[in-house]
DNA sequence: CTGGGTGGTTGCATTAGCTGCAATGCTCAT
DNA sequence: ATGAGCATTGCAGCTAATGCAACCACCCAG
């Protein structure tokens, strides 16, 4: 809508991939490089750019403090982090909640493994929308015009031979998630890493949020954490009994 | 330098506040209506923003995702995680990493306590800057007149009655920071929080990061925790060695 | 069911301000 | 010294952002 603007954000994913310099910047951007220079020096002044010492521009601090208080404004979080703690205290495993948000599906909290053997994931990264189990449990509950466009849109990629390998086997795996009202991830995405997987409703009945708990085959058998779907079933019911029961809720998800 | 451009990054710590319709943002920015719609358009593209059921605009998920792919950047990060982690398993304390940026310090990584009492923090948080032991090696370290042009400009809030009080104070604490090549912060930001912190250094002998060890008295006293300061300097010794023994390092921070 | 209020959205004329060019300055390597 | 490479600045032209006003959709009160 905006062009000025609409170049300006399209640097930020550019330097995301790493620092780049003025020329580089401009090229990418297909324009001349003094619009890129005034685009940067904006981008500058508000902190969301940062200029390393040899005259290179990378992502700034302020970007990483607003997108911390984007999190503590998720009122969801706030509500299951003690729950999620609980749950790792019980099992002792890696557990994460994510959210759905436009086409994309994110962390927004974990609590780390008290195993030796830890998976790797960060808090604010996308996840593999395709096979994670929280990303399931989330699309399994979108209206079904938008989740057939975005299952149109989405690549397939194959992580491991468990992968989602299509379309057709998405929509039908994400008929069963919403069947059953839990989802799983046997090695789909890392060949050893398991994950049982609940959702999170709102008072409405809505998914809102997913979590799940995640083991490598070393630390438990998949059959083993499939044990443990009561608890991660329980859990979820309970963080969707406190989210929903909050009258004054100021930021529904 | 770009009005638009500017413009339309005023509205992101705006949202950080809490979500606000167009009304709202419009009155903010001082332009009408039409344009902040505008704006938050272009921003809605690019995922900056996200438009919740109640039609009110709040932060987005590509924003958070940004800032994750930011921190990943930096490979001092990279380099000191392992180290932290380590530190962490032998003093069990809560080990902050942290580096200063345009005016800030923030937090960039982080290793829970082991300690069920656990202090307030997050990675990416901006850290209190006139009492916190990793800012003040941050800041002890730059050059003479950005010190005091830095100094000049900040408050100095009293968070506690041990809280750097003024310009004056803090100018000759990171005097003696400089001097001593360590730092601490006994209850200068939370009452009965105390913090040792050892500077990172590249190369050149330069600061690039600081990081800390920190614990509430009620599990260790501060006398106790400065029982740690060998090992932590240590430590840091160690991460700087490997950070400036690097020679492929792509992105000096 | 109706009228008015609220808040979001759209089309358009005006002109602010963004763009690209070309010239200049700076740094570094030869 | 010299020139190549890159960042930076001033400026004229015109694109594209702006604010206005009209319009729409929704909700509540009467």
């Amino acid at each position: 809508m905006s062009q000025t603007v609409d170049r300006a954000l399209s640097i930020l994913p550019l330097l995301a991939e790493g620092p780049a310099d003025l020329g580089q910047v401009a090229d990418r951007l297909g324009v001349h490089k003094s619009t890129a220079l005034r685009l940067l020096r904006t981008l500058h002044e508000h902190g969301m750019v940062y200029r390393q010492s040899d005259q290179r521009y990378r992502l700034g601090a302020r970007l990483i403090a607003l997108a911390q208080e984007a999190m503590e404004n998720l009122d969801i979080r706030e509500i299951a982090h003690p729950h999620l703690v609980r749950l790792n205290e019980q099992c002792g495993h890696t557990v994460h909640l994510a959210v759905y948000e436009e086409d994309e599906v994110l962390y927004i909290d974990k609590v780390e493994s008290r195993y030796p053997v830890r998976m790797y994931s960060r808090i604010g990264k996308p996840v593999a929308i395709t096979v994670a189990a929280v990303a399931k449990l989330l699309l399994a509950d979108l209206p079904e015009h938008e989740r057939r466009a975005l299952s149109d849109k989405l690549d397939y990629p194959m992580y491991t031979s468990r992968s989602t390998p299509n379309q057709e086997a998405f929509l039908k795996e994400l008929a069963k998630v919403r069947e059953q009202g839990w989802a799983t991830d046997l090695g789909g995405h890392e060949e050893s890493i398991n994950c049982v997987a609940a959702p999170i409703r709102g008072a409405d009945g809505r998914v809102v949020a997913a979590m799940s708990v995640s083991a490598p085959n070393v630390v438990v058998t998949a059959d083993e954490l499939l044990t443990l779907l009561p608890l991660v079933r329980r859990t979820a019911d309970d963080i969707s009994g406190e989210y929903s029961g909050r009258t004054s809720a100021k930021n529904p998800v």
